[in-house]
RNA sequence: GCCCGGGUGGCGGAACUGGCAGACGCAUCGGACUUAAAAUCCGAAGCUCCGCGAGGGGCGUGCGGGUUCGAUCCCCGCCCCGGGCACCA
């Protein structure tokens, strides 16, 4: 035989062809049996392109497809490109192209490099988010959500960034700034836009999240970001007029220490309420909020409260007094009713604007100084200190009583009676029950729960996105595009660069703008587009039916094929696109436009993702990788030097993969002769075969407890400790006098979704198969044979090691108690006298106390 | 400010449910092979002190306390790094 070398470039070359050749990862999509569908967050085709970020995350998930596949599933992965959006047009304005034209080359060069590294990807079935015939279904999509009331238009306060010349989403701003230009500060501008009520779905959005096998770390930060509050709406009724006010609150209890009531400055009642000789003052004050807004950031750090009083008194309707009403900075509009009930003795917030503007401090929590923390106070500076000692906690509860300090921590009510109603005395979850029965009684508030959340504002005034499908009339009034008229196609536009004029560049298009209603009469057509996040929304529903032009997707297909079983992406898509894919799934299930298969422990729930998995960060050598950096790194010279199998398992072992990881070139070495010490195994070995059975114990051992590990580490996506226990079975197989083919099949099993190519090689030409080692099957532990006979135990004195003793697995207590004090060195310690305690823990160590 | 992660050798990182810290690698050092180098193979190694040596002692998972026979792991109080949220009533 001539020399053995490991070649990657050959074996990987030959390998691709093989696998294309005999449509290895072609799938039969209706034929599947036992489904399994393996997604990863589809890459926006930069003109850079392939990231090594990129190739971590999706080697991820191919280990995943690869792994199930081994496991008996037929695994479905599909690819994409997310083409459309504001990414590539600012970069196409950057280089002074036109979008279209970028794209196709873009996407070229990413599938070269994807394929280079050699993922399980069905190459017939891929999606490119820029065609008319995919985005003809997005806006599809868009008119079932219509149809089903699930899309709006209003005129709202709305982020706009003047770099990037259009509305963007509140997720897009990072403490007012635009997530693209982080040195643009973000406009608040009031214009028309579309809306996807989401809000709609809070509650479903969130509770649905206790079924979900999530990421915690996604889970969390999708709760934080719908908020849910609970609490109760409270009427107050403007003194001598008709206006009611209704306000929120999460602290019902509190209602008697209301004594006044905050409206945002924008609130819909401002004008209507204000005394005709305090206008002037009101909208003073209203100017200089619209013109700070404008000129500091939109969010921020609390900044000094301000306020104005508008004249009006309205009623607290427990206690039956006219509070007034005040206008102020620090009650946004658009959360809860855009209105408060403040209570400055029980809100730190309401604290600090009474304080300023010297409103009354009525306690109504006497506080339960044995559970009161720190945080819980405000108005004292030295919390801390005072709660170090009694007399300081009493102090404390007298300036809280006495209405000196603010106190939102636990306790008993005070001050809380009208009349014959009282709840003094009550814990505060009794009362809040008491004062919302109460008020359910006089029809003046009921039980409450709101969001943080807000709807989905979708309208870009850019060029590269999927038009909005809406023809307006002459009068104005919108009407949708008819779905046999759909694709409503982009124009081919020279000059796409946003204006500035706050109006889409399609507005230019005036051949385009002017058309036809579906009942003949004139239109005009919308001349915003689609946010590049509605593209991204459904495109795993698309991928079954990637070549069907006559509808978005094949119902059979998604039956068998939906929900996604395993989607693995990055968390800083947490919020924004699994949010957004998750209520277009359940808005097309509300328009009866999709239906998925079931799945046990996903009935009824029209969620679009079993299982998530967040994966961690690669960076480079300690620090982020990014390009002002010029730190980030191609695979290609990776690939050129030392193949993808290398780079694909380094980047599987240089850290646990849903936590991130460091990049370092020197460290890539390990794992490339390993793979070469690998290829020598299968190829120029010169360990005699003999049967599994004759192998040494120890040896046999190690196989069966590995294949046991390899498999538990990849469902728990902990890839780096499962190629360690490869290198450590190896060195352990290598060694040994003999070897049997058994053992040879199972490494190349368990390597193959790390390593496919040079397990393929080993598997085909290695071991002389015919068919590829996907169509293999995962190796098979023997319980029996995943423990030793014999075990090492460690003998402690006083808790530190002082000896070891080998016994059998089995060994009573007693065996291994009498066995230590026999030992030498515990002798030596002990000198004879008798130990005060001996604890021991079978099969792990024996502690002698002496 | 609040909420999540995280802090372990020179480096990346392991460690079941509270039970032998440092698996697996990188870099390093010593040896073999080679005219030489690379590659490969074998071996050493947490830090530190004592000893010529075999060997032995002490200290060690960000810091300070605590619980326990025993703590990287649990509790209390801090420090640092990364991320998210940030006047949400």
């Amino acid at each position: 035989m001539a020399e053995a070398i490991y070649d990657p470039k050959l074996i990987e070359a030959r390998c691709q062809q093989w696998w294309e050749e005999n449509g290895t990862n072609r799938i039969d999509l209706a034929a599947a049996d036992n489904p399994y569908y393996v997604l990863m967050m589809f890459p926006y085709p930069s003109a850079e392109g392939l990231h090594v970020g990129n190739v971590f995350a999706f080697t991820g998930a191919d280990i995943q497809a690869r792994y199930r596949r081994l496991k008996g599933h037929q695994v479905f992965e599909p690819i994409g490109f997310d083409a459309f959006g504001i990414h590539s047009e600012n970069f196409a304005m950057k280089v002074n192209r036109h979008p279209s034209e970028l794209i196709p080359s873009n996407v070229a060069n990413f599938t070269r490099q994807l394929k280079m590294m050699g993922f399980m990807f069905d190459w017939e079935r891929t999606i490119d988010t820029t065609t008319p015939e995919y985005y003809k279904w997005t806006q599809w999509v868009f008119l079932q959500l219509y149809k089903a009331g699930l899309v709006y238009r209003d005129i709202k306060e709305v982020n706009f960034c003047p770099k990037c010349g259009t509305v963007i989403s509140d997720e897009m701003v990072i403490d007012g700034k635009c997530e693209r230009h982080p040195d643009t500060e973000v406009e608040r501008r009031r214009m028309p836009c579309w809306f996807f009520a989401i809000t709609k779905f809070a509650g479903r959005l969130l509770d649905n999240l206790d079924w979900l096998d999530w990421s915690d770390r996604t889970k969390l930060a999708q709760r934080n970001w719908i908020g849910r509050s609970t609490g109760a709406e409270v009427v107050f009724t403007v003194q001598g007029r008709s206006q009611k006010i209704p306000v929120f609150t999460t602290r019902p209890d509190t209602l008697f220490g209301a004594t006044y009531l905050v409206l945002a400055p924008d609130h819909a009642l401002v004008d209507e309420i204000t005394l005709p000789q305090l206008r002037a003052a009101v909208d003073e004050y209203r100017g200089a909020i619209a013109a700070r807004a404008e000129a500091e950031a939109v969010k921020g750090a609390a900044q000094e409260k301000t306020g104005v009083f508008t004249g009006a008194t309205a009623i607290n309707p427990a206690t039956g007094q006219a509070v007034p009403v005040f206008i102020g900075d620090y009650v946004l509009s658009g959360y809860g009713t855009g209105a408060i009930m403040a209570v400055p003795g029980g809100d730190h917030r309401d604290f600090a604007f009474a304080k300023k503007y010297r409103l009354p401090i009525v306690a109504t929590v006497d506080p339960d100084m044995g559970a009161a923390a720190a945080e819980d106070f405000s108005g004292v500076d030295n919390v801390n200190e005072l709660l170090a000692t009694e007399e300081g906690k009493a102090r404390l509860r007298t300036m809280v009583l006495e209405g000196a300090a603010c106190y939102s921590g636990p306790g008993a009510v005070i001050n809380s009676s009208a009349g014959k109603l009282s709840i003094n005395g009550l814990g505060i979850e009794e009362a809040k029950e008491r004062v919302c029965a109460l008020l359910e009684g006089m029809d003046l508030g009921r039980r409450q729960e709101t969001y943080r959340l807000r709807d989905w504002g979708i309208s870009r005034q850019r060029y590269w996105g999927p038009p909005l499908p809406i023809i307006y009339d002459e009068e104005g009034n919108p009407h949708p595009v008819p779905e046999d008229q759909l694709p409503v196609l982009l124009p081919p536009l020279d000059d796409y660069r946003p204006k500035g004029d706050g109006r889409g560049p399609l507005a230019t298009a005036e051949d385009w703008v002017r058309t036809t209603l579906p009942d003949g009469r004139p239109g005009r057509r919308e001349t915003d587009v689609m946010d590049n996040f509605l593209d991204s929304a459904w495109y795993y529903l698309r991928y079954v039916s990637t070549s069907d032009p006559d509808r978005p997707y094949d119902p059979a297909l998604i039956e068998r094929w939906l929900p996604v079983d395993m989607y693995i992406g990055g968390n800083e898509h947490a919020v924004l696109h699994l949010l957004y894919t998750r209520f277009i799934c359940m808005g097309l299930h509300q328009a009866g436009a999709l239906r998925m298969g079931e799945r046990p422990e996903m009935r009824d729930l029209a969620e679009p993702f079993r299982h998530f998995r967040a994966h961690g960060l690669l960076i480079k050598e300690g620090s982020k990788m990014s390009k002002s950096k010029g730190n980030v790194v191609n695979p290609d010279e990776y690939v050129e030097d030392h193949g993808a199998d290398t780079l694909r398992m380094y980047l599987m072992f240089l850290g646990p993969y849903l936590q991130g990881g460091d990049f370092r070139d020197s460290d890539l070495q390990g794992v490339r002769r390993f793979l070469n010490r690998i290829f020598l195994w299968y190829f120029d070995n010169p360990q005699p075969e003999v049967p599994e059975a004759e192998l040494p114990k120890p040896v046999r051992v190690k196989l069966h407890q590995t294949i046991k590990k390899v498999a538990e580490d990849i469902e728990a996506l902990s890839y780096n400790t499962a190629i360690a226990a490869l290198m450590e079975l190896h060195n352990e197989l290598k060694s040994a006098e003999a070897c049997s083919r058994s053992a040879k099949e199972a490494v190349a099993l368990m390597l193959a979704p790390f390593a496919p190519h040079l397990a393929e090689e080993c598997w085909r030409n290695g071991l002389g198969h015919s068919t590829s080692v996907f169509e293999g099957r995962y190796p098979a532990f023997d319980p029996a044979l995943t423990v030793l006979d014999e075990i090492e135990v460690a003998v402690q004195v006083n808790g530190k090691i002082r000896s070891r003793l080998v016994v059998p697995r089995e060994a009573p207590k007693e065996e291994l108690e009498r066995l230590a004090l026999a030992d030498a060195s515990v002798q030596a310690v002990l000198k004879g006298a008798a130990p005060k305690r001996v604890v021991v823990v079978p099969g792990r160590l024996v502690n002698v106390i002496a």
